[in-house]
DNA sequence: TATAACATGTAAGCAGTTACATGATTGG
DNA sequence: CCAATCATGTAACTGCTTACATGTTATA
């Protein structure tokens, strides 16, 4: 399960609650990963279960009390392993490609429609994960460019660029080639 | 559920059994949707208790009994329906991107290794769809490009080769970078 | 003689979503 | 006074995968 190993990558850089990882999940591989709360605590318990991780509870006054997520030595080896571990492909799945597959069933007009939004979604998202980029930049160039970690997040990122910039490409193409059709 | 309306989708051309819906899906979707027989057989019959579907039985000599589906005027309209329904964007998931993101944690060695392994997937799928490209191109072209039918199922397929290509453009600038790291 | 192709399913389990539940504190 | 933020969960459901079950016919 990725979400564990995503977990345990997180707590191997400073030991945090659910809250606060659901946090960093948004504001760094939400892109690529997303997980809800409702998913992560008893994630997080589980994976305490599996030694894993150990939990300590800290009482504050000003908010409510909070479960502290520390990463244990197994949890350290888990981790190395699966990023060691070769990739097993995942299979792709894509509810717009049906629709366009079987578009021959409806008016090309309707298909056309649907492939201008998609491509303005696509538009968003470029610009968006642009300025993700960039800040990055700023935030952690040095004079021998990205320091380590910021170097594997962009790569990440730029992956993100690459292909919506190559479904922006493909919606303006099919689209052309469909308005072509008589 | 996509699953339900690629049914409709083949079942609007002529009417299958499961067996043979099975094969359909190997055929032409299976990269960007797949289903196996023990998800499509329970589907088809609770698409015939929903009015989409009728079954009937036919009795064979040379093989087992089997079960056709035929698509019913409601089944049609859900298609209809469905294809004209805007989209609604799906969260995207990539374990790989997950690796590479907590990459630091790990010897580079290690994620240029897994690169390697992706840029080889990449370019044997990227090969596969090229073929199935040019073989869809020999089928059904006529003097004035691509029959209706199989401009979609081309588009599709170019959306294939186009991510594939990003996807090789990008292990390899990924490798590059990480190579150059000292 | 075995295995691939034809043909249909059930059952258990897993990962993820959505809805529901609780309750304190802070800021507009 | 209301909404947002902080903080943790449970329960039901959905879609999909994997393992199991059954049986015939054609082909190598």
């Amino acid at each position: 399960m990725s979400l564990k190993h995503a977990l345990l990558g997180f707590l191997n850089y400073e030991s945090l609650t659910g809250y606060q990882l659901k946090q960093f999940f948004d504001e760094s591989i939400r892109n690529f990963w997303n997980a809800s709360l409702s998913q992560i605590y008893p994630t997080l318990n589980q994976m305490k279960e599996e030694g894993l991780l150990t939990m300590e509870v800290k009482y504050q006054d000003s908010s409510p009390n909070a479960k502290i997520y520390h990463i244990t030595d197994q949890g350290r080896a888990e981790l190395q392993r699966w990023l060691a571990e070769p990739i097993e492909p995942q299979p792709y799945r894509s509810a717009f490609l049906i629709k366009i597959f079987f578009g021959a069933n409806i008016d090309k007009e309707q298909i056309i429609i649907q492939l201008k939004q998609r491509l303005q979604l696509a538009e968003q998202e470029l610009e968006n994960r642009r300025q993700i980029s960039e800040k990055l930049f700023q935030k952690f160039s040095t004079e021998n460019g990205l320091n380590r970690k910021a170097l594997f997040w962009s790569l990440t990122v730029d992956f993100g660029i690459k292909n919506e910039e190559t479904t922006v490409a493909w919606c303006k193409e099919a689209i052309q080639r469909l308005e072509a059709l008589q």
